[in-house]
DNA sequence: CGAAGAACTGAACAACTATTCACGGTCGTT
DNA sequence: AACGACCGTGAATAGTTGTTCAGTTCTTCG
């Protein structure tokens, strides 16, 4: 009766997890949340429905789980790109930046995360996710202000209307359709950076630059995605 | 076999659906739109569950009328406020704090109307009911551009932008709740305004004096909200 | 008043999926 | 190899609500 879990049965385990909540993700990002079924997903991973359930306790957990996988992803990228900028004002632009590069080169996956609406309850993990992402951004923020590049402001206020502006513009229900034009893309991504970086009290002209240089480097991502 | 509406019957019929559509509106307002349920919604309006389908073919009819209806008001209410600006830039901030006031004062509904899950598709009304309230900002923020108080700007984006940071930094889960005091509403409500006329190009202290002209009007009806 | 049509009722129905669980297979120890 | 523990299966279960409809009540008009 001492049954242990030899490492190759560990590693087989994590590796069932890992695939069903890919699969997950995958169906997320084709057809949207309402596809995400504990049976579609299981076919997918190529397991029974039955064993999902070994895995996670209930859908919502499930889905959670992947929003949070997905908001880790999003999160890294924001530093990644804010802490290779020169400055803090060009860490704000790099930041903004990631995130439209981000959930553009995703929309479905995104919009699933952020706000479609789904079955079971995941309101904390949308919640957990937006404050990790709003926080980091608030961060940023805040050191430009702390630098004198930015009138003093509620930080956290304007890193959450900022996230709005970027989401609703980008992946909501209204943005404009120009999957097909790399060009529009960056576009896009350029304008809505724009008027973020205005909006914390960017001037004009010097936020035009910012943009330029913030776009220059994730603009490779787009295309590659 | 001649049967025809008196016109008591008429206007009884009109009420029955009124009265059914402002249980839905109740409910909502109340508990969420996950509160909007036939049966629940038929007690409210004190009618069978089954009278309901006399008035709205289904659910979904049911609840993208409730939409279009917040919607409309919400519309009249930018519209209102606007016009009576003394110019385009007031007119584009009134149009801004309007939408800021309104949600702010029926948060959990604006909530249901805007994003919150619900178990029928209405993403159609949520579409019509969001393209019609940005097309009104985009219409304030192309009359700035072309009065010269703007630079150039993809006006649809930018209208759509800032409808997105008004929601999201307002009724949006991460909303800090300060339905407690007043002041803080106000502040709030002035904060995000400002942030959204600096967006679309407004200059940081023209942006502030116009933000609190167009704050005297509607914080009252704020406070009697 | 009475017949015919319209509106209303609410209990029964239907459909959809998350979740369960008894069984059979696989793995680890002795 | 034998035994026990764990892992995987997938058909059956169960709970939730929107929707229907046969019967009842109300309204109109000859």
């Amino acid at each position: 009766m001492v049954y242990r879990r030899t490492h190759q049965v560990v590693k087989r385990l994590a590796a069932r997890r890992s695939a069903i909540l890919a699969a997950a993700r995958d169906a997320a990002a084709e057809s949207g949340m309402a596809a995400v079924q504990i049976a579609p997903v299981a076919v997918r991973a190529n397991v029974a429905a039955g064993t999902v359930y070994r895995y996670f306790p209930s859908k919502a957990d499930l889905i959670s789980e992947l929003i949070a996988d997905v908001s880790r992803d999003e999160l890294a990228a924001i530093r990644r790109a804010a802490d290779a900028a020169p400055g803090p004002s060009s860490a704000l632009a790099a930041a903004v930046s990631t995130v439209a590069v981000h959930v553009l080169s995703q929309r479905k996956l995104s919009w699933g995360i952020l706000a479609e609406p789904v079955d079971v309850d995941v309101t904390e993990s949308r919640l957990a996710s937006r404050r990790e992402i709003a926080g980091e951004i608030a961060i940023r923020i805040d050191a430009a202000v702390r630098a004198g590049h930015l009138p003093a402001q509620d930080t956290q206020l304007a890193a959450t209307a900022l996230l709005g502006a970027l989401h609703e513009s980008l992946v909501g229900p209204l943005a404009p359709d120009h999957l097909d034009d790399p060009a529009k893309l960056r576009d896009a991504v350029q304008s809505v950076t724009l008027l973020a970086l205005r909006a914390v009290g960017v001037m004009d002209a010097r936020a035009r630059g910012l943009v330029v240089q913030a776009a220059a480097v994730p603009a490779k991502a787009l295309v590659g995605a």
